[in-house]
DNA sequence: TTTGATGCAAATGTTTTGCATGCAA
DNA sequence: TTGCATGCAAAACATTTGCATCAAA
């Protein structure tokens, strides 16, 4: 099946690389809208799918009940803060080595692994201290 | 809100503590109603949500778009096969030190982690050599 | 008795899918 | 023209919730 250039996938694509918060779907539909007033879930969901798929764009699940969505592809870190619930993209050196810690007792094959780091974001600490 | 005792939570306990597979609501509903055949999705959902926020059980999300219990409460590892999406635990050294590493560039205040393995079961391996 | 727990069914919220039509190549 | 992509609506799915009834304390 090879893919067909479509104005709203190329749309999706752009407003993911624009930011780095990570929206859901109904957050992108909302504001895919505004640019295609008659734009349907449906063709959100299949073109967030269809990017996932070919690695453009992350599929992000943070333990809540919907995916969320990250339009930096290159692996990295994620941080939900437990007050507001926003996810931040961490900077930080490679921590690859905890696969092989992993693997040391046992008796599969360790190839990768996700985390989700949590806790309070600075926004956050910032509100409770100036209390 | 102080609780009562009931049949139905009690066995919904023990059975997540007789195994260490990481069995998903429906499954758990399953085996329940072969012994109370007229026990409804909602007393597992709602128990499930007690013993999860009591902490006597863990609630896991492995990324597929439904939620894992585990009957260890103690904080560990998973593993999730790449082929079977069969579910591990890990028994391995502590990894709290990336927490660290994470809060290095990070201005917020980084307290926990979980993180997911992913790769290929022991079964799955041997089935691979075995062809 | 009081009040939390249950079974049942309906509702919810997210994501998927079928189908006729639209549009890229 | 061909066939992938779309919009629309219905369906699928896991999970939650309202309510009358049951049972623990």
């Amino acid at each position: 099946m090879i893919a067909k250039y479509s104005r709203q996938r190329e749309s999706i694509k752009q407003y993911l690389d624009g930011r780095n918060d990570h929206p859901t779907a109904d957050t992108i539909y909302t504001a895919m809208r505004e640019i295609y007033p008659n734009i349907s879930l449906g063709t959100i969901y299949r073109n967030l799918g269809f990017l996932a798929e070919r690695g453009e764009i992350l599929k992000l699940s943070c333990g809540d009940n919907f995916d969320r969505f990250d339009g930096n592809s290159k692996p990295h870190y994620h941080f939900i803060c437990n007050t507001c619930n926003q996810v931040y993209d961490l900077k930080m050196e490679s921590i690859d080595h905890i696969n092989i810690i992993a693997n040391a007792n046992f008796k599969g094959n360790i190839q990768g692994h996700t985390a989700l780091f949590h806790g309070i974001c600075e926004n956050c600490l910032n509100k409770k201290n100036n209390l």
